[in-house]
DNA sequence: GCGTGTAGTGACATCGGTGTCATGACATCG
DNA sequence: CGATGTCATGACACCGATGTCACTACACGC
């Protein structure tokens, strides 16, 4: 492999000025230039990284540490997805940079984590991206000398900067919607109750109540996420048992709103003329090949991947701050058939 | 960030003997070691990959280019499946070894490849896999000092070292069990003629009549493999108009084998009962929802990846020529409900 | 004509590890 | 007891870039 002093040798100038023409830092005589260039490309010259990095100490390195190609979606399941769009959100930024993304995969084991951090700082990365699975809290340890980091779909308590899905908003905005189509009981089932999401779209559906003047019936919100079947269907009985019942049904999750298709298909109540459904996620394989078609919300994981990696690099930059609140990213809603209007109502 | 000299004043040692201690080169006394164990860790201290890469020339990384991340399924969409499954295969292997893996995704974009194998070089990678999105041949430039080559799911013309999937015998193995199961009229939809894939399970699909010493009817081939649904409309005529109609129909994939379910069941025909049908890839998410499920048959993308990486290993070792002829993988024939036997029939 | 500025270039040290070789202290063997 | 070998360690050069400084021309302004 050609080296500096090789290039510089054959093209008769010294080591420094081949440097200036790879830099382009200080002026280099026109002639000197091209002779230079030609070396370059006679000999297949490509500079090592590694020399570069010791002298400057910028490895021009990125680094993200993901599940997301361990956890690739199967039996059209949509776990690992929001990963995958993250990272590409993430790509999207630095295609366009002079930095290299490094991408680790966890394989699903998060006790991997230190040592693919300690891996990234032995190629002294200049920052560090963590992509979570799911909306939650983590610890992502910090020691000092380690590189700065951006936190994708997670958050900790010592304020490591955070990009997070706004959970409160999305809910709040789908239920608005339900709202100006005339619904008035709004049931929920939700996802399990210990989840952040849950706990911040239910604080958005009732922010939406609560905008609308319409009174918040707590018998309305209930949780139904397990694996097995049990809990929605008791769940959906209980919501259908009311004196007055909903007359639309948010869901936890796309997949959600696809059981709930059958158990109501099992009970002879169509979709949606007698009760709308509305999901969560906007999972394309679910929500548009359900009957009627799914009206839901995206959750924006691309955009979310792009800002933590302009957050990173303004970081790095020193240009923000390495340490602030979460950045909360709002999706759009996303409307579809298995929502109608009620008679009488104000809007549609 | 501490560097060894450091280390080594902070132990009472030469910078040599925490050489010594990182690398267990040689032996170190107890009590020393001790020390700069200690040292280590009390300072935080983590070697640089640089430095150490400018004096041994061994980087320890393995680059992986892909559109993996990129060609992301959505609506259900399996491409970009494979290429995933491919990744998961050699991290699977590289997760062992002492090798960094560095995933660089083209975006799409085959153009930027000559640009990220640039990048690969300046960070001296010791070796590089190329994965392509579906079965076919391509032209991936190797310039002397390139650092070896491994291809998954494409080959080239000079004899780079490769790993296919082994379109032939799978076909072959699907056909064989269908005329186990008594089937005498095998109908193939196929992909587009142009494609390797269509080329060698053609073949698979041949060496299994020749097996069995059943004739070998040119109009049960038919090409069916287009956006709109016309071809393969008109192709499904053309075999149920014939004087002995298929009893299976084999299709290209499974995304074609769920549009035969549905202009079947327009015609009144049922499946399983009067056509059986198989499909191709194992495509879960359509193999396990149809009604009744798919017999298909499973590509081993999995195992390519780990093949790949196990390869180039072999070759970086030395153990193993850098150029060959490619590797043929097989996979299995996955049975579901989507098949029956025929009456009359020596097997099932 | 002399100081000042700038284009163009090279010598040399340096970044943080590791390979090579040398050295001293003991143990082992014939 | 001297030759030989092994353990444990250090001195020093070197990998391939780049930062610093110095130097030579030549142009410009006064």
């Amino acid at each position: 492999m050609a080296t500096i002093y090789d290039v510089a040798k054959a093209a008769g100038v010294s080591p420094k000025t081949v440097s200036r023409v790879l830099n382009d830092d200080a002026p280099v005589g026109r002639d000197t230039r091209k002779a230079v260039q030609d070396a370059m490309s006679r000999l297949g010259y490509v500079p090592s990284n590694a020399a570069r990095v010791m002298r400057s100490n910028k490895s021009g390195l990125i680094g993200l540490i993901t599940g997301a190609i361990s956890n690739t979606p199967d039996h059209g399941d949509p776990r690992g997805l929001p990963e995958l769009y993250i990272v590409q959100g993430v790509q999207d930024v630095f295609g366009r940079e002079a930095k290299t993304l490094m991408i680790s995969d966890t394989g699903g084991h998060s006790d991997r984590v230190p040592s693919l951090v300690s891996t990234f700082r032995q190629h002294r990365v200049e920052g560090l991206i963590y992509v979570a699975d799911y909306h939650r809290q983590t610890r992502f340890e910090v020691r000092p000398g380690d590189p700065p980091v951006v936190l994708a779909n997670c958050y900790d308590t010592v304020g490591t900067p955070s990009i997070l899905p706004d959970d409160r908003i999305c809910q709040h905005r789908l239920v608005a919607r339900l709202i100006a189509a005339g619904h008035r009981r709004i049931g929920y089932l939700t996802l399990g109750a210990s989840m952040d999401a849950t706990r911040l779209r239910t604080e958005g559906y009732r922010d939406a109540h609560a905008e609308a003047g319409l009174p918040l019936d707590p018998a309305m919100i209930q949780e139904a996420y397990r694996d097995d079947h049990a809990p929605m269907t008791a769940a959906l009985g209980r919501l259908l048992a009311l004196p007055e019942p909903p007359t639309v049904i948010c869901c936890g999750n796309d997949e959600m709103a696809m059981r709930l298709y059958g158990l109501l298909r099992t009970r002879g109540i169509e979709v949606p003329q007698r009760i709308s459904i509305a999901g969560f996620d906007n999972y394309r394989a679910i929500a548009e090949t359900l009957f009627p078609p799914l009206t839901t919300v995206e959750l924006p994981y691309r955009e979310m991947g792009r800002q933590a990696a302009r957050r990173l690099l303004d970081i790095i930059a020193g240009t923000a701050p390495a340490a602030t609140d979460p950045v909360r990213v709002p999706g759009p809603v996303v409307w579809r058939s298995s929502v109608t209007g009620v008679a009488g109502a104000a809007g549609t």
